[in-house]
Formats: structure tokens, sequence, C-alpha cells
RNA sequence: GGGGAGGUGCCAGAGUGGCCAAAUGGGGCGGGCUGUAAACCCGUUGGCGUUGCCUACGAUGGUUCAAAUCCAUCCCUCCCCA
């Protein structure tokens, strides 16, 4: 493919390329660049939001160049202290391994494992010894790393900023040099760390890589960037249901981001959608659900797709029961049940309160008391309203929590103690 | 090294001897409305077979009939000066 065409389909959903002339440049000169993505192992789950970035990766593998996922297991020691207020508790070393692990194997349903090469930044960095570390930090000041953003605001406001973690930028800046990445990508929230590794990479006597910022993917809420911590995340490797439900859950608003950023729908076909839904031609939750089933068909298949959403209209639309409720078998608990209470010495029955914990449906028992208070507890179909119910056990029941929440709940083995 | 200010529930932030399981807001959860969207309204948000009991306001010990609140020591953070 000619470098011109090659740039238009890198340059789609980008926020800036920095600078772009190189990066043509470079195509022409090189044909195949080294795409460097560093990844930050102290959460293990990719979800959608790191997505948009793999999925720019991807691009770059179907056009012929390398990537390399970087895993930071050296700094994630330390812990990237972008867009944080408060200093990062480090992980332990088998935690981050095994973190990274997992990184690598999600990461592969969305980049083509034969042309992805994987390195670890404690390759290099953990060899570097203290006259190293000055050489490498006497190439920034002060001043300026308290321009980022984040430690600015955190200085400002008086919160604490660990002196490593002003090495955190610079560590990341090397991981530059020492594979001589041609271009290095990632969210907007990273440019400082990108830019700096231009300059650091100049300094080395190295060209500066080409640095591309991708936006950053608000989660189910609309508002906060998606990530674990917020809870507003879509793994992407969440089962087929899970995810379905969490994308018909996002804002409206969100919903041609999504198609924009996440698939890979032609631009022209997002923007008659988008036309039909102003319109009134096309109702949001329709097209919600054709983003839902987009995606779910990329990361699993058409067909668990197809089944998602049937079992989300059986649910939701028409107010029917899942197909596949989890079957939790309580006859152990049952045997041990506390009868200090003459009722529930019958032997066959237990206390709904018990239950809901026993079952997951609640945390507590405290919570579970809350629940069934607040109406939200079914069984069989039937509202709970006393908190003092006795469940029969000899029958199999279908346990509500919520709209969404259902357990089958049974006694299965004869013997028991 | 010297001086000062602080550490409260998931978060922010009141509370300075009993009326405090701790105001208020955010977030979460649940209910109503709906398209499992948003907005809005209501309830709830430490544990426990719960008109009561237990554990909790940085940590430990003390004063007191009674401590988040007073005292001592320790740990942590911030600011100013050097």
């Amino acid at each position: 493919m000619s470098p011109e065409a090659q740039l238009k389909l890198i340059k789609r959903n980008t926020v800036e390329i920095i600078r772009e002339g190189d990066l043509l440049r470079r195509i022409k000169n090189k044909g195949c660049l080294k795409i460097k993505f560093g990844v930050d192992p102290t959460t293990p789950d990719i979800h959608l939001g790191h997505s948009v970035i793999l999925l720019k990766l991807r691009c770059f593998q179907d056009l012929g160049h390398q990537v390399i996922l970087l895993i930071g297991d050296f700094t994630a020691r330390v812990g990237d202290p972008s867009g944080r207020i408060k200093t990062r508790k480090p992980l332990s070393s088998r935690q981050i391994m095994a973190n990274a692990k997992t990184y690598q194997h999600q990461s592969f349903k969305i980049l083509d494992p034969a042309k992805t090469k994987v390195r670890f930044n404690s390759e290099w960095l953990s060899r570097m010894n203290f006259s190293r570390v000055l050489r490498l930090a006497s190439h920034h000041t002060v001043a300026r790393m308290l321009e980022r953003d984040d430690f600015h605001k955190r200085y400002r406001e008086n919160y604490p900023i660990g002196l490593h973690e002003f090495m955190y930028p610079l560590m990341q800046a090397y991981d530059s040099v020492a594979l001589k990445a041609d271009i290095e990508i990632g969210g907007t929230d990273q440019k400082f760390n990108l830019l700096l590794a231009r300059q650091i990479q100049k300094s080395y006597g190295q060209p500066p890589q080409i640095i591309i910022t991708m936006p950053i993917l608000e989660g189910t809420d609309g508002v906060e960037k998606m990530s674990k911590s917020l809870g507003n995340y879509i793994g992407i490797s969440e089962d087929p249901y899970e995810m379905y439900s969490k994308i018909m859950s996002i804002p409206d608003e969100l919903i041609f981001r999504y198609f924009r950023l996440l698939t890979d729908l032609k631009a022209e076909e997002i923007g008659s959608k988008e036309k039909a839904l102003s319109k009134g031609i096309l109702h949001p939750k329709e097209a919600k659900k054709d983003l839902a089933r987009w995606i779910v068909s990329f990361y699993w298949d058409t067909s668990s797709a197809k089944a998602t959403e049937d079992k989300f209209e059986r649910v939701f639309e028409r107010g029917e029961l899942p197909p596949d409720i989890i079957y939790v078998d309580v006859s152990d608990s049952v045997s041990v049940s506390e009868s200090v209470d003459a009722r529930a010495s019958k032997g066959d029955t237990i206390w709904i309160v018990k239950l809901l914990e026993l079952t997951g449906l609640a945390k507590t028992r405290s919570e579970a008391r809350r629940l069934i208070e607040g109406g939200a507890v079914r069984c069989d179909g039937k509202k709970i309203e006393d908190i003092n119910v006795e469940i029969s056990l000899r029958n199999e029941h279908v346990l509500q929590v919520g709209r969404r929440r259902f357990v089958r709940v049974g006694k299965k083995a004869e013997g028991g103690t």
C-alpha cells in the first residue's frame, strides 16, 4: 500500500500525530516501522478503553509494521502517576508477572501474535546503575516536570509527590531509547510522557519517535474515562452477555463515539446511522443493539452475539426468565443451618436472608435484609415482603434480586450430614 | 534542624466529652418512571436471626460513669523558615 494511503488509514480516529510529515517520510524510507505501546501491568483486565489503541496497533500490523508490546514490569513498581491524585501502591513482582501474562493473552484477541514482539522493561531498567540514572535524569528539569498537569495539580494542592514518581516519565522515555522506537502510541493522557521520550531520544543521539495519541474512551457512565477502578468498564474478556448488557447501558450520546472508536464500520455507514437516529427513523435502542451485537461478535463470535441478544430481548424486553440461570446447591448449608430458632429446625427450610448470602446475591446478611426491605427480592416471581420468611427446599426455586440477577437454588444431595 | 497545620465511613467533608454508627454532598445499591439510556423522584449505604448487641473516627496506652472529641507516646502528610 502506498505510504499516503497508509497514512490515511493510520490517521483515522487519532487525536494528534507528532509529526505527520515525519511519519510519512519514515514509512517511505524504512518501510517497516517499530511501534511501541507501553502496558502497565498493574491491572490485569483489558477493557474497551485499551482496545481503542490496540485496534490502531492492529491496523499497523495489517500494514506490515511491527508492534512492540512493552510490558512495564519494572515501571509498575513505581506506578504511573498519570492522572492520579495519590501515590500508587507498588505491586509484588509475582502479581505483576501474572498480570502481564493475562494482559498478553487478552491483547491477542485483537493483535496478531505473529506480528507482535513482547518485551519487558526490567530487561534494561533493572540493570541501570546510579550513574546511568543520573545521566538520564540530567536531561530534564524539575520545572518542566512540574509542568505536567497531574504533578502540577498535586503540587499546588499540597498532595505528596514521591521523588521516585518523577522518575516514571524518564523511565518510560528511556524505554523508547532502548527499543529505538519509531513510533509510540498512547492515550491523550500520555502526551507528556510521549513527548518527553522524544526529547530524551534526542539526548541519546536517536531520531525522536513519532507520537500518536488516541482518544480516551468514556466508560459506561458516559463521563469518566473507562477504568477498572472506577467500575465503569467493559472488559474484552467478559462473557458475551455481560458485555452486551453493559453496552446497552451506556448513555445514548456515546453510541456513535463507540461505533467510531471500537468498530471497523465505514465512516459513511456510521454517519448514515447517526442521521437516521436524529431524524427519528432509527430508535436509539436499536442503534445500541447494533453496536452491542457488533462488539460481542468481534470479541467472541456471531453466534454468541446472536444468543446473547435473544437472551437480552427475552429478559428485558419481554420480562421472561433468562435461559441459563446459575444453579446453587445449598444442601450442605441446610444441614449446618444454625437451627437456633425453633422455626428453622424443620431441616428442610432455610431463612431467606441466609439464602441470599449463600447464593452470593448479597454480600452480607445486612445487605440481604436491606434488599428485602427495599422490595428488590423475589422468589419464584413473588416479592418477598417478610424478612423472616423460610424457604422450603423441597422444590427448586428461582431467586431474583433487582431486575437482572437470578439464581436457581435447590437441594440435590440426599446424604449430607 | 526550628516553627505551624492536619490524619474521620468508598470519596469529599462536618463534628472538639454523653443527644454519634457519626451532619451534608458525591458515588454505590435498590424502588418508581423508561428504551436495563439520560434526566427526575423516593429509599438505602459497618456487622450481627437487628426494638438490642458488637466493631469503628491514623496506631498504642491513659484520664473519665462516659472519648472521634481530653492527655501521653508513636507513625504518616502538608505548609513556612533553615
